[in-house]
DNA sequence: CATAAAACCGACTAATTAGTCGGCCAAAGA
DNA sequence: TCTTTGGCCGACTAATTAGTCGGTTTTATG
């Protein structure tokens, strides 16, 4: 068993406040006893609580898109490609609420800087742009304007992993899965 | 030209900087001074900060459906008719970005108590629920779980609003305003 | 006009906040 | 062993917060 770092056990404890109470009513006291610290602690690490919220972020999304990026294969045949991706997402979402959650409330919330989000935001869609194009190309997927798709892709993930985490027991029902794919494929697809 | 009441500029003030600054950030002293009131005033109108919130998101939820309810046709063709009520409600994100914006940051953060989110979010979604299940008798679209198609919907619209919002000129663009719905219908559709 | 009710004011308070600072302690290198 | 480095501590502070309260003005009513 591996003991956690101070560093790693504040962000934790911070991811859970800030998701279940928000970013400024969570006080950085209440972090630092949640996580069994010290203030002085929690500063030495973090210049300022904001830093904390911003590498929080970032490593999140980055945690994240590196699952996706781990599952991801090249066949043939791109429909069964994107589903894969599909599952592969959705499936982290499951196993990581706490974080999903974290993604559902500050991926639009001017806590943190827009620069930031739209960073992280195009860091992960930015193979899913690839797989649209070549889609596109293929004539399998219907030539809308880029942007407004990976803008309704992104939509419907959160919307999806929203309604999967909520009723966790409908995400191993075949008929939930395929729908939940199906509805996203279909918008795009010609 | 029709003068506010103190109430409703405080209320309209209240969610400028409740979009701009988050909840947790903008205080009830700046929320009066903004709208040139004493802070006593805004607590004669209402309890506390949080019961401003509450009225605010209620408000604003009601005005919403109650434009889309206005804008309902009850024609043959079902297809056209969501149309219609989809463009009615990308309309109404264009035309009040801030209070779109509100949705997006509040519809799903812990500022605001989950039942009262989920009350208003079945209350809007309720006409939407039946042209649903008449497009199913029709055999128009596919019979996926109701819940799911629901929160897709959800997640579709908000993220088609939050794309024409940030490019305003491209909701004039009729090749746009045609993709976004075909993505949102194709979702839907047999 | 008189009176009552409601809207309005802003100085005030008790509580909470992010962040500081001086010092403690354990480990690593000389 | 001595010294240095860096994680760590927690009492402290200056600033800010939501909400109060006693009093004034405005409005409605008889």
């Amino acid at each position: 068993m591996e003991t956690l770092t101070k560093k790693q056990t504040i962000m934790n404890t911070a991811l859970t406040l800030f998701v279940s109470q928000g970013f400024y009513a969570t006080s950085t006291a209440s972090i630092a006893k949640q996580a069994g610290v010290a203030t002085g602690t929690l500063f030495h690490h973090f210049p300022s609580k904001e830093a904390l919220m911003i590498q929080l972020f970032l490593d999140t999304k980055h945690e994240f898109a590196d699952h996706l990026r781990q599952r991801l294969v090249q066949s043939n045949d791109l429909r069964s490609d994107v589903k894969q991706l599909w599952f592969s997402a959705i499936d982290w979402g499951i196993d990581n609420p706490e974080k999903q959650s974290f993604f559902q409330q500050y991926s639009m919330s001017p806590c943190i800087d827009i620069e930031i989000r739209e960073e992280a935001m195009t860091s992960i869609l930015g193979f899913l742009a690839k797989m649209l194009e070549i889609g596109k190309q293929q004539g399998l997927l219907a030539d809308y304007p880029q942007a407004l798709m990976l803008e309704s892709c992104h939509g419907q993930y959160l919307a999806a992993s929203r309604f999967f985490i909520d009723h966790p027991e409908l995400w191993k029902d075949e008929k939930h899965r395929e729908a939940s794919f199906s509805l996203f494929w279909q918008a795009l697809a010609i």
